[in-house]
DNA sequence: AAGCGCTTAGAATAAATGTTCCCACCGCTG
DNA sequence: CAGCGGTGGGAACATTTATTCTAAGCGCTT
């Protein structure tokens, strides 16, 4: 027996195709269907046994389902329910490389730039769904309680450095970019207490400079704010609070788009909050 | 043997875990963890077999992973993965509605943030409209004729001017960041001569500073590659060549998101064209 | 260089999961 | 009321999948 070829590959597809033939179905089929339609996680993440139990039906009656739709059996149907998870929480991270590695050869430079807005888009998308609230918040609470500010971001990271470092001045916080200007980064460095705040920024291939600072600071009790890649950043187990900013990437060079929008929404969280504390006093 | 009590139970919490862990784990486990972290997704859904294979190690070293961080089994590991896939999952269309609604769900801290990103989409999406093809190429042209590159930019600018710099240098082109350290900024351009460039950045309000450089420059017969917002800008009629970003603006705050996309682009554009002009001869 | 501990690969094993199959059931029709 | 087609239940089966285990490998120290 070959296999249909009407088994829908898409979850909206199945999703209108279970609708559709809601009223077509035995009474067990029917009871499935709805569960189908109502707890697509289950039908995506669970075993058939687990789903069967939860909707009171046997195993068995889940293959039958199956194939009444047109899948093989349960297995293949659960792969298009699991399309659903992906698709709606894509892996921005290989769509991004997706983009670039895999795609064909940049022309000229308008593709460049196309390339570099859809990358930038989905770093977007990807920094909406990783940072969560309350690793903005500790940031924010580490920038509105530190004495003194030092900014540090070496070669690529340096820009990033540099804007906060001047945002954060023109905001009224003391701030120190610790820019290592005529070799006097040690020095600099050994002025920050642990009433102060690091906020080093680093992304791969990480500065030697830059983690051996943060070790440096995390070694005298300086509280330390990350702002670095996910994947195993060196900063990451030395600061207290980490900000993981997957950035856009084409060939293997990479953006800053999606870092400098976190990075300017610090900024003004950061006003907002000192707004606050102001007016309330 | 009761099970380890420190198993994270949360995704963010294994997330954090692992990248803590990164440095005491042997270079296989190692290899997991930086697998997992980037391709969460198929460690939710794909079989031990499957993930083994991707991330080029044996099925066993993926038990042992789980076992290192406390799960009794990859199985129990995988579950906490799963919980990333549900747990997102009914949150991305009401997060939007939060963000509209203004819902006390997000604080002011996420909703900053969600502002900033959906800022920095339009405007990316609309430099994709605005920016033509041939104002680019005639940007490299520039780019890549001249002897000398020179780049000024001031306070919010200057995070731009910076990473152009940085990134012009690593490509092989003599650059100057002309950053007036030291009050040495009019020494810094009677050098520029009529063979070299000059990259002027500056959004509204404009720096005088740079304007009145791009003007000296221009008097010179130096030609000026202007970066800018368009409307009425001091920078456009100065320069042989403007490239044109509206960048990203929440409450009057601006972003530099669209701008670094653009810088970003200007730069992996060059290098492709300095790569062509190499392989030919 | 030998021995030790830690790590790893790969096959062997155990567990679980999906799938099949057969019989019982129910409603309908002749 | 007997026969029939469709439906459903549940145990048995086969397959997939996770896990364990042992021997080999590698890097250190003695």
């Amino acid at each position: 027996m070959e296999p249909d070829t009407d088994a829908p590959t898409s979850f909206t597809a199945l999703q209108a195709a279970i609708a559709q033939r809601q009223n077509s179905l035995s009474p067990r089929l029917r009871q499935i269907a709805e569960y189908a339609l109502s707890n697509p996680n289950d039908m995506a993440l669970e075993t058939v046994a687990q789903i069967a139990e939860r909707a009171g039906v046997q195993p068995s009656a889940l293959i039958r389902f199956s194939k009444t739709l047109g899948f093989d059996g349960f297995t293949e149907m659960q792969r298009v329910f699991r399309t659903r998870l992906t698709d709606n929480m894509p892996n921005y991270k290989e769509r991004i490389r997706a983009l670039t590695d895999g795609g064909p050869a940049l022309s000229d430079a308008s593709r460049v730039l196309e390339h570099f807005i859809d990358a930038g888009i989905n770093a977007l998308e990807h920094l909406r769904q990783e940072l969560t609230a309350t690793d903005l918040d500790r940031a924010l609470d580490l920038l509105e309680g530190a004495e003194h500010i030092y900014v540090m971001g070496q070669r690529r990271s340096f820009p990033v450095a540099a804007y906060l470092g001047y945002a954060l001045g023109r905001l009224g916080r003391r701030t120190v970019l610790l820019d290592g200007l005529g070799g006097m980064l040690r020095q600099q460095v050994q002025a920050i207490g642990d009433r102060d705040l690091l906020v080093a920024i680093s992304f791969k291939p990480y500065s030697e400079d830059t983690v051996e600072i943060c070790r440096l600071a995390a070694d005298n009790g300086v509280p330390v704010l990350g702002i670095t890649d996910g994947t195993l950043s060196p900063i990451m187990p030395l600061a207290g609070v980490t900000l993981a900013v997957e950035d856009a990437q084409v060939k293997g060079f990479r953006s800053l788009t999606a870092t400098m929008c976190m990075a300017v929404s610090l900024i003004v969280g950061l006003g907002q909050r000192l707004d606050k504390e102001k007016a309330s006093r």
